[in-house]
DNA sequence: ACAAAAGTGTTGGGAGTACACCCATGT
DNA sequence: ACATGGGTGTACTCCCAACACTTTTGT
């Protein structure tokens, strides 16, 4: 270990990115906000922003979510995932490549949250310049080739992060309740199965689904009513239950 | 997103901490230093240092494990695991709460390597201040009640650190063929079971532990010939196989 | 009547568990 | 001969995928 000399420390900006992700009309979704000065002006980017003095890296990244969709999360402890009220919030990871930021060094401290389907997002008021993209044309083989002003890729390294983060909650739904995070505060076992469809891209069958998740203990709570906003036969509601980790898991099909 | 000022970030330093973790006689251990300075003299802790100035962030971490053990990583691309030449090594979370360390602001990239059983641990020749301690007594129920010198809780915010990498640890060698990495590179079935063992804290039917391991495509190559350091009868000699994720996954016995 | 979505029943196959049993070495 | 660890066979159980079938709404 090199000697302790606090004076003499390599100098460091420290931010957080947020990875938000949401399902609408069936499909994985982002929120990207446009850049206004360079590097990148123009381009896409996750949203972010530099950890204040005395805050901690979850609050910073909480404040961030906050700021740019008014989701409420709970000052998450850290590095483990927390209980929220609006949305779920973990951190994801850290991306420190010397030169990720031309003009200095940058540590980003990378959060990864899940919403539910939201009205509009909202950047300081400016619509324009910020919009739920989705993961897809984002990420897809073609976005490096890019159809014009929409489809180019993301600024900085924010098509890696958004990467993982993507791979991040395809896994983590697999063996935790967090796909009712994207779920509204009830839902019907339908719309559940279709955030799994949405969020693998698979389809998945309904009978079994239905099965599997009301039969995993502390995954579903009955709310009461019942809703016919899918059409068809009306469906019971559910909430969240209280179980975090789910036994057995889901499993995702073989791909 | 607040306005972009290069010129007024906030300053904070940036290290690397290590959970070197590996299986030493049936029981997993890590890696812990001596802290020679204030605060937390005297102390135990994690090994760690600054990211230097052009460093990416595992290259940090790579060079603090050969620093500390003489192991060799290859670089890792940024926050997802890597194959590595002896040890492997992947990023495991960042703590930056704004009074983990009361000299200054810290932010801390911890990162999780997983070792074979190595002679003895050398931190600049010094071997009083390095050693190989059990998870379990630095973490273990009666670690903060200390029994003297040795018993006492690690500096700063290691415990919780050293916690998050052992279950990581935990629930990747379930999924991942990660257990390998604290093996040599030539080792039979009944000691990778050994290294399940130590990990989970549970015991494992050999007969069932060896057709599982052998079945699972892609996890264990022959390497041709036979041993019989572990007594018995001699068993055949196994490498790692190239499949990183297992299908099926690895059974973790009820708690 | 028909379409659409919610649920339930049934069945066959594959994987996991438990445990009996045999093999090859050191002492 | 016996202890020790390695490796195989077998039966039982449980979960899951597949799909037929019924229920309850909107049009």
């Amino acid at each position: 270990m090199p000697p302790y000399d606090p004076s003499a420390y390599p100098p460091f900006a420290v931010t957080v990115d947020l990875v938000v992700l949401t399902v609408r009309r069936h499909a994985l979704c982002t929120l990207v906000v446009r850049r206004g000065e360079t590097p990148y002006q123009g381009r896409w980017a996750l949203p972010g922003g530099f950890v204040r003095e005395e805050e901690d890296l979850g609050a910073a990244a909480a404040r961030e979510l906050v700021e740019e969709t008014g989701l409420c999360a709970h000052d998450p402890a850290a590095p483990t995932p927390v209980p929220t009220n609006g949305a779920h919030l973990e951190q994801l990871a850290t991306y420190g490549a010397p030169d990720r930021d031309p003009r200095m060094r940058v540590v980003s401290v990378a959060h990864l949250a899940l919403a539910p389907d939201l009205p509009a997002p909202r950047a300081g008021g400016d619509a324009n310049s910020a919009r739920w993209a989705p993961v897809e044309e984002l990420l897809g083989e073609d976005a490096a080739a890019g159809g014009g002003d929409e489809g180019g890729t993301l600024a900085f390294d924010h098509a890696r992060i958004l990467s993982d983060g993507v791979e991040r909650a395809r896994s983590k739904i697999e063996y935790s309740s967090l796909a009712t995070a994207f779920c509204p505060p009830e839902f019907t076992v339908g719309e559940l199965r279709r955030v799994y469809e949405a969020v693998w891209g698979v389809a998945l069958d309904p009978r079994n689904f239905h099965r599997k998740v009301t039969g995993t203990p502390g995954f579903l709570v009955p709310a009461g009513g019942t809703t016919t906003r899918q059409g068809g036969r009306p469906a019971q509601l559910f909430r969240a239950g209280g179980a975090t980790l789910l036994n057995p898991p889901m499993l995702r099909p073989e791909v």
